[in-house]
DNA sequence: TATAGTTGTCTATATCAATAGACAAATTTA
DNA sequence: TAAATTTGTCTATTGATATAGACAACTATA
């Protein structure tokens, strides 16, 4: 990389507090894997001279990353790295949640967080292709991988086609054997939308996610492989520990 | 949607200051549409009162955005809504920038920064299968539509085999155009890796944006349709301007 | 032409964020 | 063991952020 330098520099009177724009710096540093697993963080006195900032500042920041779980500091030895690079979350025509991380991952499932049913939303019906206010089901689910929720989704449902879906879900745990008990064997991604934003309120708490951090979102469209439409969904991704790999879609 | 009333609520000692939180939460109703262009803003104290804040604070939130272009305040009247929803760029096996937002905008070009000759870094050798070292010519960009600027990109290509491409880009203003002097007269998008972080002070420059901002980051391999690479490129997209949307190919 | 509704400006106060310096406490190294 | 390195704690000061209240200036409308 060239010309780096000063973006290394942090911005003034900007809204955000500097000790939390070296915290994003160090996050990021970490999931690109420039500061290694287990490593030592360059001392504080060193980080404070490399930001143009007080040390203070520094501490401010890590202490936000030590009560995140992401570092660890140790009085006398240093501060060192607890968190791992992100997970590598593959998006293409067949998306499933558990085998797409298979290989990252020693343990990953779906938590049912609620369900309930509810008149299609505008969006919601256009993108079932039913009409506006037809009632549909909505299932609430985290996505967790080695013990850390990934990802926080909304699903949508036709109630009357797929009544019990999220008993199914609950037991099973999986959309995919779940969307089976229906006669469903293979479905297909149709579309997704994808943007970014701070997470709100319910995202932190949902994402056991610190205040200014980022979500990844994507709405989609899931299709039987005629076209048929089965589920509206929209997903949020905690951006600081997931990236989105778009495979041959 | 349901259960959003406390999701509206606002992240005290954050490290990101009230009155940023604020300004955020407004570009996104403005993003999604839930404000729409040229309709006046719920007045300051309603907002004040909506989001738990002193009606000072709203007004901060308000000014800022003022300055950066996306409101117009008028004493008396109100406060209006100037800028407009999000473009929708689509990514998918054939990604190009113009016809892309072709339907959108009435006007799109990429600029050629700046480009330079370069040792292949790790990740553009392993991205172009070249070995590390390599020379590589490196072309940046910023992609424009409707005069502003939606997006930032640094390409990579074999410098042996594409050398006198910076002039070729200079000259058509297009990838595709450039790529054909060279004989390519298709190429696919083979990978990409979807990320989103905190703009640094490089983004904020080259893309406009006010510090806080969010980008959407792509790194992508385009190859030939016999699957022989041809270009290595990290973009990034200002995530208050536009969506990504993936497309089936 | 009043009146209500809205943005703009001013003063004052309290808390958070950032800088500065000094030294304690723990660990590693010479 | 002594010295060097590193994190932890304390005091003090400055500027940015947020709240509070009052009122001016401007616009639309009854």
């Amino acid at each position: 990389m060239i010309g780096r330098q000063e973006a290394d520099s942090i911005e003034r009177r900007s809204g955000v507090s500097l000790w939390r724009q070296i915290a994003d710096r160090i996050l990021q540093a970490i999931a690109t894997g420039d500061f290694a697993e287990n490593a030592a963080l360059p001392p504080e006195v060193v980080l404070a001279e490399r930001y143009g900032v007080n040390r203070h500042t520094v501490r401010s920041a890590i202490s936000a990353l030590v009560q995140e779980g992401v570092l660890r500091a140790e009085q006398g030895r240093g501060t060192f790295v607890l968190s791992r690079k992100r997970l590598s979350y593959p998006i293409g025509t067949r998306t499933r949640f558990s085998t797409g991380l298979q290989s990252q991952t020693s343990e990953r499932h779906i938590v049912l967080l609620s369900s309930s049913v509810e008149p299609a939303s505008q969006r919601v019906a256009e993108g079932l292709g039913l009409a506006r206010g037809t009632e549909v089901i909505r299932l609430e689910t985290r996505g967790e991988a080695d013990g850390r929720p990934v990802s926080r989704a909304a699903g949508w449902f036709e109630a009357r086609r797929f009544a019990g879906i999220d008993r199914a879900m609950a037991e099973t745990g999986s959309i995919t054997a779940s969307l089976a008990r229906f006669g469903i064997d293979d479905y297909l991604r149709q579309s997704t939308v994808l943007s970014a934003r701070h997470a709100d309120a319910a995202d932190l708490a949902d994402l056991d996610l610190q205040p200014g951090a980022i979500v990844l979102v994507t709405v989609a469209v899931n299709v039987t492989p005629d076209g048929e439409p089965l589920q509206f969904s929209e997903t949020r991704f905690s951006a600081e520990r997931v990236e989105l790999r778009l495979s041959a879609l």
